[in-house]
DNA sequence: CATAAAAAGCAACAATGTTGCAAAATAGAT
DNA sequence: ATCTATTTTGCAACATTGTTGCTTTTTATG
């Protein structure tokens, strides 16, 4: 794990510093996403806030995270798969909502759709975000 | 357009009020979207920001609007169709950013797509956003 | 026009996000 | 191991956004 971490701020030009570390240990070890407030009290009283802002900030930049769009003005991260690279994200799995747990999940094996869009519309990328409830909660 | 918006508000009990009004008629004069901050710009200083709150809770509530999520921290709202009622949105359009104008856009031709998801997760709603450029951006 | 109910406005506050700058930590060379 | 340039952090101050309780105003209705 903590080899997982270095490698990935190195692969990154990233220097290995406490906040990027535990925020990227977070990440590792937990299954669904998170917003900046979940990651601020995971992390303690440790880190100052403007920290957090800035490294998820390099973080997505980078590739190493990217951002899931929400209807509650609290954007989750999540882990890209290594096929992301500085400036590029390549993600093209569904995300899913729990109204009951409320936690948001990559669904890595689920591709998103093909969507025709109408005559004049350049396409650039697709987001997909189900809701509904989660494998832990339903049963 | 002033007999419309009272329309709506008469089929939704709602009591007609000028800070309804006029943030209804933004909606109607509004190609893309509006966020909370658009909708209180365009709306001057006429209006508490408490009752822009207040009225686009209430107007999404009644079914009249519904949210668009976003990466940015910045939830859209936009009006449904005439098929929403209360507490039930059916609204299943794609929507669509514009990475150049930045406005949002309900598709409302183009229908979400079904999604199959893994064994176990219970689906209750799909929302489809892509981002692109559109077209007036484009030519 | 009077009245009850609903909505708006106001104030105070909480939470979230941003910026500039000084102090501390890191990488890399010696 | 130590020094140094560079990067990152923490802090302070501030801006923006969202929330709550309460009073005043407005609306619907008889």
């Amino acid at each position: 794990m903590k080899e997982d971490i270095t490698n990935i701020l190195k692969r990154n030009s990233l220097s290995l510093t406490a906040s990027r570390e535990k925020i990227l240990q977070l990440f590792l070890s937990n299954d669904g996403a998170l917003s900046h407030g979940d990651i601020e009290k995971k992390a303690g009283e440790r880190f100052d806030r403007v920290t957090v802002y800035r490294t998820l900030q390099t973080f997505t930049e980078k590739g190493i995270i990217h951002t899931i769009p929400t209807a509650d003005n609290a954007v989750r991260y999540a882990l890209c798969k290594d096929n992301c690279s500085e400036g590029h994200h390549h993600d093209h799995h569904v995300h899913f909502i729990c109204q009951q747990c409320k936690q948001t999940f990559c669904l890595d094996d689920v591709v998103t759709p093909d969507i025709k869009l109408p005559r004049g519309y350049a396409l650039s990328h697709i987001e997909v975000v189900a809701e509904g409830v989660c494998r832990q909660c339903k049963r």
